[in-house]
DNA sequence: ATATTTATGGAGTAATTACTCCATAAATAG
DNA sequence: CTATTTATGGAGTAATTACTCCATAAATAT
């Protein structure tokens, strides 16, 4: 048994885990916590989510929280990250699929339209529409949450400057303008979700906006 | 001096304006007060204005506040109406305006970009970014919201409608999806305005959904 | 086994929130 | 002038916020 409980460390340290630490090890998943919370920043923004129904959908009392996670703004940041790579991961993998970068761009409109409105999580987007509207002592947040939405923007920039080189779009088009449009039409979504909009409504949305789409009925 | 005192007093209730009270009159200029609480409301949202700040941007104590306006919530649906028939008019005189049905939401787009970027104002609008993001305790302000935009979504239907009447537009267009088109286009201009989208790039913005009209370069 | 290290539970706390109270000031009607 | 009514200034307050502290429990390496 001991053999194997160091195998299994030496396996750990070789994936690239943590060793396992000296003392106490915690008693529950950090992953679903962070997940539990992210779900509640999501819902209720940053302000929204007050600390005490954080811990409580986490299951953790104050000095485990502190522990695990340093603080609420601390948590928040993991928390984005997190629905980056979870439920915000349709972002990605609709721009990188197969077929032209129209495609590529029809498929993230229904894609968006089918994640804001998935009917097990918040409605919207936890991007879309957080750090907007806040007190100016939160000013890094917003910051933050402004790259965030940026580095969306440039993704699509990027698949389109994939596409000018794939000779889907002509190398006199505006791709920079075109990702401005497809973003502000994302985040609109992300409102239009948040009051009750339902998924087929995001997706007219999305297929009337692909209408724009350069060199389209013309 | 009585009988020209009393005669002002009666023009006055014939205008519809209140009876000059009876205790001693207010010393501050409600409506300007008003006016400097909807700009705070509209940089910061609800949660995001304190009351302090508030009460020191309209010039007030506590008392002169609560005594004039009732409550924080109350001062917020005051505000709203406030911003609807001032900085938010833009909305109504641009669909209203001259021209074909299209015109009107060419105009409303260019309008829009315009209002949302003024520079004096805060950036982007008091009634898109507001009340999405809240703790459930604020249910209330956040359906008094959703209300507002349903409003302005019902005004573009009326003016498509307008436009299946006059023969701009064919009867067998989807009226109500034009609008959610127009609205979530807006919306999203006023997410892409707070993170520092400039007039120029939220008209080619506007410009760009245009193109989604239907019949536009078919 | 023992020393070390870390997690846990739960009471406690400073700061901020929106809001209230009350004595006083000031205007009006008659 | 006098009584009435309302506005004002400023201290005060209950509730909530995110966060801390500390004694105790529990796991580890040696």
């Amino acid at each position: 048994m001991l053999t194997a409980t160091k195998g299994i460390t030496m396996v750990m340290k070789g994936e690239g885990q943590a060793p396992r630490a000296r003392g106490r090890p915690r008693l529950f998943d950090r992953t679903a916590a962070l997940d539990r919370a992210m779900r509640v920043f999501w819902d209720r923004g940053y302000e929204g989510a007050t600390f005490d129904e954080l811990i409580a959908v986490m299951g953790l009392n104050p000095s485990s929280f502190y522990n695990a996670f340093g603080s609420k703004e601390a948590l928040y940041r993991e928390a984005v990250g997190a629905y980056l790579t979870g439920p915000g991961g349709f972002f990605l993998k609709a721009l990188a699929g197969a077929g032209s970068t129209q495609d590529a761009f029809a498929r993230l409109m229904m894609a968006t339209a089918a994640a804001y409105t998935d009917d097990v999580s918040p409605a919207g987007c936890m991007i879309s529409l957080a750090g907007l509207h806040d007190a100016p002592d939160r000013a890094d947040l917003r910051d933050f949450m402004r790259e965030v939405r940026e580095r969306s923007r440039t993704l699509m920039i990027e698949r389109l400057n994939e596409g000018v080189r794939n000779g889907d779009l002509s190398e006199k088009i505006d791709v920079a303008q075109i990702a401005e449009f497809f973003e502000t039409v994302s985040r609109g979504m992300a409102v239009r979700a948040r009051d009750g909009a339902d998924r087929e409504t995001l997706e007219k949305i999305g297929v009337m906006a692909l209408q724009a789409w350069p060199g389209v009925r013309a």
